[in-house]
DNA sequence: CTTATAATTTAGTCATAACTAAATTATAAA
DNA sequence: TTTATAATTTAGTTATGACTAAATTATAAG
């Protein structure tokens, strides 16, 4: 039982990487690897082959890359440390949303098994961390997210934010000035023709009009306008 | 104001091991530094050089290193990233004090500024650890330790435990678990001749033997017999 | 004053993970 | 089908920081 394997930074980073790179259908490819690692093309195929000899991706030369059994295992216990620590950060020591990404990339390949286990119970297990990102189990289990977006709404619809998909700490400010955060409830009033912006109301904040490409990283599910709601009063979900 | 120089984790790791092994009359010998990080001799010698090449040590073959000021100035940048770090593990995250170490070793080159005032903050500025070593200010400055140790105590006297200098957590865990811990009060019984053992009643605990090299490493402040334990033991000279 | 021993340094290797430049393979256009 | 372009891989280099073996320097004993 105390044989858990160590594997570099780099290695874990790759690993990451490529998780939140794959899709369903096609590899990785090395390009993109090597954006994503902000690394040379050349570099990124030398650490492929790394990986691919530890059996940690498959590699079809020209083609791409994907995780095996073993990698997937290891990057989604990096993701769960770096949500963890990105929860830890905000809510234990008041760090804001848009500094805690950083943050969590350094901290996350440190992490040892006692920590992240005293920062979950700390933290309440949680499900998800500031972003409305899943926290993977420690079995490796990532809720679905699978949503609709701001993007998707019919205009005259009101929804709940649940989650959003950038890292980018500009954007990440000036959507917490908006209010568009997790757990936020907004009316779609407009939706643009034309991939123009959309137009939302938020509760408890003003009426903003988003660039397409913005809306469609916010994640919401739809919700009815409740009594609550309409009373400006907090309201339970079920 | 941007360009904060940036070391790697080796380089830190040798300046605070530098800093720790330090005397006021000698340099640090190449074979104590080697000892101290696990390494052999000319790996050390390879990194003094590049250290003094960075002019952060000074080096005199055959004779020993010394930090410089810059050289200092890191070493004591880390020592206090470390101990705010033991601070907060114990008090945040209730980590028991012999688990605290090994893991502010890993965060202590990790920690940003910013992150770093969070913890200051959440913690009070605490002056000292959990081991009682006192954590430098962000300006370096660390105050003067200089006391008695639990050896050097007369037999009769009262004290206050003030600092635990180990960081063997086997060690601590049998300190812990005498509650010869900082701020406990205790009452030296016995002092056995030859260099032998140290004997210590422990205010609401029991009353055990130390080895003297053990009582050696625990730091004190004579104090006088308080009033409950004056109650309690009827027992006093001074 | 030589010599044995201990401490230290020098020299040369190795592994990791980046880089550039050149070669190769795949894909799309003419 | 040939060819231009884009993507990828190969080859060789660099910087860190560890290692061993050998050479050098300092220290203490006879």
């Amino acid at each position: 039982m105390t044989n858990k394997k160590s594997f570099s930074t780099a290695t874990e980073d790759y690993l990451k990487a490529i998780y939140h790179l794959r899709s369903e259908s096609a590899g990785v490819s090395t390009t993109a690897l090597a954006a994503e690692m902000s690394v040379a093309p050349a570099s990124a195929t030398n650490m492929i082959k790394k990986l691919a000899a530890m059996k940690l991706v498959r590699h079809v030369p020209y083609y791409g890359v994907e995780l095996t059994p073993a990698g997937e295992k290891i990057a989604l216990e990096i993701v769960r440390h770096h949500r963890l620590i990105e929860s830890f950060l905000h809510e234990a020591l008041g760090l804001d949303w848009d500094e805690i990404h950083e943050e969590a990339n350094k901290l996350e390949h440190i992490l040892s098994d006692n920590l992240e286990d005293h920062i979950a119970d700390f933290l309440g297990h949680p499900t998800e961390d500031p972003h409305g990102d899943p926290i993977p189990t420690k079995a490796g289990v990532v809720s679905a997210g699978a949503k609709q977006t701001l993007s998707d709404l019919p205009s005259g619809t009101h929804a709940t934010i649940r989650r959003v998909r950038t890292q980018d700490a500009a954007r990440l400010r000036y959507l917490r000035d908006l209010g568009l955060v997790p757990q936020a409830h907004v009316h779609l009033v407009e939706q643009a023709p034309f991939e123009g912006p959309v137009r939302v109301r938020v509760e408890r904040g003003g009426e903003h009009s988003l660039d397409r490409e913005l809306a469609r990283r916010i994640e919401v599910t739809r919700t009815r306008p409740t009594e609550s709601r309409r009373r400006k009063t907090r309201n339970k979900q079920s």
